[in-house]
DNA sequence: AGTGTATCCTGCAGGC
DNA sequence: TGCCTGCAGGATACAC
């Protein structure tokens, strides 16, 4: 489920609701989504306040006081839903995984129902360490279209596979990888040591603009995805290929094409994505 | 190094 | 209605 886009715009939900609050309680209902003790995951987070709120790649970290990190990956349907400033259906924690009990009387549940996702309590260091083995946030100013290209012409693996691998850039997934290289004109299994330099340019500028349009957007729900509110992103009306297999691209009026690989489908316009160059 | 495959799970849509 | 297959925003481990 959730990329970048999505984890933003849960983490923005979650800020006002959790900062500053302490962790009174814990109640684990599936161990599956830890990677430790339910005890011991409980006595590392409880009593500990919840001091800021962000997020890395795909995952919503929180800063807990005493040097540690809470950090949530939500896998393919997870979610985060604070009771505090919950207004969506009633029914959107169906697969709580574990909840957690504030020191104001209210909850945080991470529910999930296909329990890919996973939570776990590290140290600063710890974290740092994790942190440190993903690649650059897209959204970052210092992070370069020169430095795309050097990481890209360094690859002979397809230029979606290269863009999902969350130790080469952090936070894409498969939609907008899809949306990014049809924006950029640039065929999805092309080998990303085939991107020129100009078309690491565009490639850079597509991902920042769908990244950016779907988190003003509140992400995309397709099936699962859920904000914070329990509400619903609206970008997936907006997707130009992604699920669109078989429709005319909106650009030129073409075919877009569904395909699969890396185990993964990948959809792509027949003429705005040439396979080899020589046209766009 | 890259790639195909399987695995962890549940739910839903479509075909018959 | 039921049963079956295939598919899903992710991540990882394995064999080749």
């Amino acid at each position: 489920m959730p990329e970048l886009p999505e984890a933003e715009t849960i983490v923005r939900g979650l800020r006002p609701a959790l900062v500053g609050r302490t962790i009174s309680a814990t109640r684990v209902v599936h161990p599956d989504v830890l990677r430790e003790s339910a005890g011991g995951f409980a006595r590392q987070v409880e009593g500990r306040e919840i001091r800021d709120v962000g997020r890395r790649g795909k995952n919503v970290v929180m800063g807990l006081s005493g040097d540690r990190v809470l950090a949530v990956n939500l896998g393919m349907t997870g979610r985060l839903l604070p009771s505090a400033g919950f207004v969506g259906d009633s029914d959107a924690a169906r697969h709580p995984a574990v909840r957690f009990g504030l020191d104001d009387g209210e909850t945080l549940v991470f529910d999930d129902t296909r329990r890919f996702g996973t939570v776990e309590c590290l140290s600063d260091e710890e974290w740092r360490g994790r942190s440190d083995r993903m690649g650059p946030e897209p959204l970052d100013p210092t992070h370069t279209a020169e430095d795309l290209w050097t990481g890209l012409r360094a690859s002979r693996s397809p230029v979606r596979s290269w863009l999902l691998d969350q130790r080469r850039i952090a936070g894409v997934g498969n939609i907008y990888a899809n949306e990014a290289l049809f924006l950029a004109g640039v065929h999805p299994a092309r080998r990303a040591r085939s991107v020129t330099r100009d078309e690491a340019v565009a490639l850079l500028a597509a991902l920042r603009k769908v990244l950016e349009e779907a988190i003003e957007a509140g992400g995309t729900t397709l099936r699962d995805y859920r904000d914070a509110t329990g509400g619903e992103g609206r970008y997936a009306r907006q997707l130009l290929v992604y699920g669109r297999d078989g429709e005319p691209c909106v650009r030129c009026g073409g075919e877009v094409r569904r395909s699969v690989f890396g185990g993964r489908s990948a959809f792509h316009c027949l003429a705005c994505q040439p396979r080899r160059r020589g046209r766009r």
